[in-house]
DNA sequence: AATGAATGAGTCTTCATTCAT
DNA sequence: TATGAATGAAGACTCATTCAT
C-alpha cells in the first residue's frame, strides 16, 4: 500500500521515522509546544529548548520556522486572538435577534475560553514584553471591535442603553478578561457557574437590557 | 598594617564620606529603584544591575537587603498592594453614608491609581512569574476583600442589589484593573473622563444602585 | 545513528524537468558565487547558504561539488592564482626584449588586477585560515616563481642588477600585493595613476634598470 | 582547569589565590591572551573561551573588560600599531643625520618586528573583518605617516630623490609588511639576513639614496 | 555596612553538514 | 543529480549570585 515500487529497500520495519513533515504541520506543532510551555512555565521562563523539545525537533528546526523567540510569542498571540474573535462572532451571530442572548454568549465564550485554554489569555496578552508590534495591535483591535459592534448594534436596535459605546466595550471586555488570572485563582478559586451568572447580570445591567 | 581587628578599614581617615544610611531608607530606595525599572523596562528586562544603579549602590549592597531578584519583586508587589488597599478603604470611608459615592470613590481610586502609578499595577500583578508565594496571596485577598465588604455592607444597608457578592466583587475589581493596560493603550488610547463616567455607570448599574 | 546508504534513486521518473547542468558549468557557477560572496562579505561571513543561493542551487547541491566550505575556498584561491600567473607571464612575454617594459607590465598587471578583481587578492591570500594545504603552496610558488624567473633572466641578459634574486622577487611581489588592501584604502585612498608611476619607479630602481 | 568544588575551607596553605587584580593588569593579560590565540589559531578560529582560558579567568570576566570579541581585536591592533610606530620613530631618531641609516633602521625594525611578534602583524592588519572603525584608521595613519615624514624630511634635506612621497611611503611600507606572511613561509622560508640586505637595497635604491 | 571584581551556568542564535526523497 | 528539511555542535553574550576586601 505504501511505496511499493519506487521506494527503497528501507523496509525492515513497518514503523518509519518520519523526519520531514509538511511545513504547516511542523509550524503548528511548534506553536502548540510554545503555547504549552508559556502556560506551564510562563513566558519569561520558556526557552527555545523547551519549545523545540516539546515539539520533538532539534533546536535548529525551531529557527527554520520562527525568526526568534519573540517571534513565536507574537505568532501564538495572533493565533489565540483570531480564534477568540471567531468564537465571539459566532456566539453573537447564533443568538439571532435575542439581544440578551448575545450578551450571554459573549460571557459564555469569554469564560469558557478561559477554562479551556486556561491562563493562556492572560499569559499572552499581559506578560508580553513592551515591544509588541502592529501584529498584536491588530489582533487587539479586532477583539475590542467585536464588543463595540455588538453594543452599537444593540443600541441602534433599541435593545441596549449605553452612553459611551467605545469605552464601555473596553470595560466589559476587561471584566471578562483576567477573571481566570492565576493570581486570583490561588487566593480564592471561583466557581464557574456563579461566575457566569454574575457576569451575565453585570453585562445585562450595564447595557440596561430589560429582560 | 591593615585592619588589625579584622573589621573593615573603618577609620581610614577621620573624615569619611558617610556611605551608610539607615537600613530602612536604603531598602526603600532600592524598592523605589526596582519599581521604577519594572515600569520602565518591564519585569523580565530588569536586572539587578539596573536596580542597584538606580538606587546608587553597588550590586553587592542589593543582596544585603534582598535575598534574590525574585525577592524584590514580591516586596514591590506587597508595597503596592498595601497602598492601594489603604486608598480604597479611605475613599469608601469618606463617602459616609452615600452609597453611590462609595462606588464612585472606588472607580476614582482605581483609575487615579493607574494614572499615578501608570502600568505598575499590571506589571506587578500580572507578568509575575508563576511562583508567587503566600505573601502575594495575602495582598490580593486584602484587595478583593475591600470590594467584597463594600458590597456586603451596601446590600445589608439596602442600597445595593447583588446576588453573588463575592463573585461580583471580583468582577468589578477586574473591570478596573487592567483598564490602563498598555496593551489597550497602544491600540486605542482611552479618554480619562469618559472612562470614569462609563465605569461609574457600570458600577452603579451592576449593583442596581438607584440614584 | 543515521545510516548512510551511498547510492541514489537513479531513475525516479522518466519525464523530468532538466535541472541538471554539465558538472563543469555547475562547479564554475558555484566557484563564481563563492568568489563574489567572499569579496562582498569577506571569507568569515560567507556561509554555504550564501554560496548556494548565489549559484541558484540548493544547499545540498553544494556538497555534490565540494567536500566542505574550506574546500571551495582553496578552489577559488587556486583559480585566482592560476589566472594571475597567466596574466603576468603574458605581460612579460609581450614586452619582448624591453626589460623596462617587462617590469612595467608586472606593475600594470598587479595593480590592474586589483582594480578589476578588487580586494579578491587580499581576501583570498591573506585572511585564509592557517590550514592551507599543498594545493595553495603550489599556487604561491608559481606566483613568486614568475618574478624570480623575470629577475634571473634580466640579470642574465645584463639588463638588471640584483644581488639576491629570490629574496628580491618576494619583496617586489610584496610591494604590489596588498596595495589595494582595504585597510589602507579607508585611511587614505590611493590615486591609481600615481600608484602606477611610483611602483614603476620602485621596480626599476630596485633592479637598477637604466632607462 | 579550575575545580568548582562548591565551598570548602580552602585555606590550608599560605599561597592564596588572588582573585582580583588591578584592572590594568587584567586587561593587559586578556590582551596578551587574545594576541596569543590570534597568532596560534587565527582570528576567525579564536573564541572568547580561548581568550578567557588563556588569561585564566572566567568567560564573564572577559566581558568586564571588552564589549565584544570584535572589541579585543581592535584593542590588540591598536596596541600593536602603537608599539610599532614607537619603534620606528626611535630607530629613525637615533640614526641622527645619517639618512641611509634611517632607511636601514626602518628595515630593521620592520623585519625584527616580524621575527619577534611573528605573524601578528599580518594576522592583525589583514585578516581583520571589514568593519574596522576610526580606531584602526587612526593607527594606520600613524604608521604610514612615519614613512611619509621620513621621506619628506629626506627629500627636504637633499638626501633622497622621490617624486611622489605619499604614494611611495605606502609602497615601502607594503614591501616590509607581509614579508613574513605565513603564506610565503610555507612555500619558501626566507633567510633573515638575506631579507634584510635585499630590503635595504630596495629602500635605498627606491629613494635614490647615494651611499 | 558597602563594594565591585569575578564567576559560570544558562540562553539565544548560527551554520556546516547529513540524508531521505 | 538535485533538493531542502532537519540536525546539533558551537559560540557569543547575559546576569544572578558570591566573596574577599
Amino acid at each position: 500500500m505504501r511505496q511499493s515500487v519506487k521506494g527503497w529497500p528501507r523496509s525492515w520495519h513497518t514503523h518509519q521515522v518520519v523526519r520531514t513533515k509538511p511545513a504547516d504541520q511542523r509550524r503548528e506543532e511548534l506553536l502548540d509546544a510554545a503555547q504549552a510551555s508559556f502556560l506551564e512555565r510562563g513566558i519569561a521562563a520558556t526557552t527555545v529548548d523547551h519549545i523545540a523539545a516539546g515539539a520533538g525537533v532539534a533546536k535548529g528546526t525551531f529557527y527554520l520556522y520562527f525568526r526568534s523567540r519573540a517571534d513565536v510569542l507574537t505568532a501564538v498571540q495572533r493565533r489565540y486572538g483570531d480564534r477568540f474573535v471567531a468564537q465571539l462572532v459566532a456566539a453573537i451571530a447564533e443568538a439571532g435577534d435575542d439581544w440578551g442572548a448575545k450578551l450571554d454568549g459573549c460571557v459564555r465564550v469569554g469564560l469558557q475560553n478561559h477554562q479551556v485554554e486556561r491562563a493562556l489569555h492572560d499569559v499572552l496578552f499581559i506578560s508580553a514584553p513592551p515591544e509588541r508590534g502592529p501584529e498584536l495591535d491588530h489582533a487587539l483591535d479586532d477583539l475590542i471591535g467585536v464588543f463595540q459592534r455588538l453594543l452599537a448594534d444593540g443600541v441602534a436596535a433599541g435593545a441596549y442603553d449605553v452612553d459611551d459605546i467605545d469605552t464601555t466595550a473596553v470595560l466589559l471586555f476587561n471584566t471578562l478578561h483576567g477573571v481566570f488570572n492565576p493570581i486570583w485563582l490561588g487566593a480564592s478559586p471561583l466557581d464557574e457557574d456563579r461566575l457566569t451568572a454574575a457576569a451575565r447580570t453585570l453585562f445585562r445591567r450595564t447595557v440596561n437590557y430589560q429582560a
